[in-house]
DNA sequence: CGGCTCTTTGACCTTGCTCAATTCGCGTGG
DNA sequence: CCACGCGAATTGAGCAAGGTCAAAGAGCCG
């Protein structure tokens, strides 16, 4: 449980906010909801009014196929939108589900509208959080086209490390990361039983582990090298946007 | 070449412009510049300070990776930019280079800063057009992850076809595509070889006819089936944003 | 204890990759 | 007009990564 607004966090993250913007956040994120893991936040082709931002807990972003296979897109963490783009999008092409429990809050758009015209530098910043939706979706079609399972798995735990390490969520490399091997599966575009042999061969070349919940990272240089992660995608300086 | 201006008829597919933001817009995409095929409009790293507009000709989004293989994330067809991003993400997770010869604008930062002050409305259709971008990303993730290799080439013509349509660049079933099966192959995270076979596998189910840079889809609905199309993803109809 | 979901294992098969030639299309210089 | 060069397309053969199917453990909760 992060004890700062982890949308602050994020945000001061990658610029400086003033105080009148830093309580407009707050204030944005007052009113908090509860979902219980497997909890559908947003339905897949609806038209939602308010975009749903993370307080604790994890999320996903989930495709069916027509040929009843199933896909995730993205996973979510605290102080990320999981469908600030359903403000201009519509409908939605995809769905969202909860992993774990989860504390959501809900942002009308109508006000995020407002925002537009009355705070132009925020905006700004909400929009760049798309812009880093972008980024890690192309990182990961990079890992899906041209990396071994071991390396995209390996790249998803830097990311992962690395975005929860921002809402302080990691103690040094260990972190919670309550995922069946099937949702990371359908996140790595794997089958369940090569996921399990693919976290096999990272605990045996001591890269990592990850019992229960919780994972480790033993050998952060020996896990990057083996994804290609470099997170400069991130955007974890904070400049003037 | 299309007479109309491709940023305009790109925004127009999905809303209503007045007056002046028809007239911003054409003053903006004012001045010009030719670049042939096989040059680095963004270099992968950089901190552009405007953001490129194709105007003609297809460009791509490369990634490198340290193992030397390369990936491409994106494909651009006049009406894209292809790093508004940049505007507000630095450095460049990525290169751009163009595919063939090329006319592309350049937008200074600044007018665009401005913009964001001046004409919300823009700004959020400016908004809308990288987040169109996730979407596609979303899509050839899906795609990546839980198709065939037939099944995504289908996908990416489907796709092509919808883009290059809203620009007026299509002629019925028939567009032009001067991509190479090499650049195809890193499109779709596939070697040159099994490309080379898939397109067989397409042509001989009769789907494309594919000669020199010119494709016809000889059967809309078997292409769309097999790469379970569904263009909603690209939000096709003028909705106020 | 029983039922459920998740993880793990084994055997076998398919898709797509690698390596290595060969062919084709086309522009260039002789 | 023709030989040559070069990038692109095509083909063949063998191999490896990852998928499928089926079943067996493990952990957890009522």
């Amino acid at each position: 449980m992060t004890t700062e607004n982890p949308l602050l966090l994020y945000l001061q993250a990658r610029d400086r906010l003033d105080e009148e913007e830093r309580a407009l956040v707050r204030e944005l994120t007052f009113r908090c909801v509860d979902k219980p893991a497997g909890t559908e936040l947003v339905a897949e082709g609806s038209i939602p009014n308010a975009s749903c931002l993370m307080m604790s807990g994890l999320s996903a972003r989930v495709h069916h196929l027509p040929n009843g296979s199933r896909n995730i897109s993205a996973i979510h963490v605290p102080g990320d939108f999981v469908d600030l783009h359903s403000f201009l999008l519509r409908p939605m092409d995809h769905g969202v589900i909860t992993i774990s429990d989860c504390t959501v809050c809900f942002l009308p758009h109508a006000r995020l509208k407002e925002l537009s015209v009355s705070h132009p530098h925020l905006t700004r910043l909400l929009w760049l959080s798309t812009l880093i939706d972008a980024a890690m979706h192309r990182r990961w079609l990079m890992a899906a086209g041209r990396l071994s399972a071991s390396g995209r798995v390996a790249h998803f735990l830097c990311e992962m490390h690395q975005r929860l390490q921002v809402v302080e969520l990691v103690r040094g490399l260990s972190f919670d990361l309550p995922m069946t091997q099937s949702q990371l599966g359908d996140a790595m575009g794997l089958s369940v039983v090569h996921v399990n042999r693919t976290l096999q061969e990272l605990r045996q070349r001591q890269l990592i582990r990850w019992e229960g919940k919780t994972v480790d990272i033993l050998d952060w240089h020996g896990l990057s090298e083996a994804g290609g992660f470099d997170p400069t995608y991130l955007n974890l300086n904070p400049l003037p946007r």
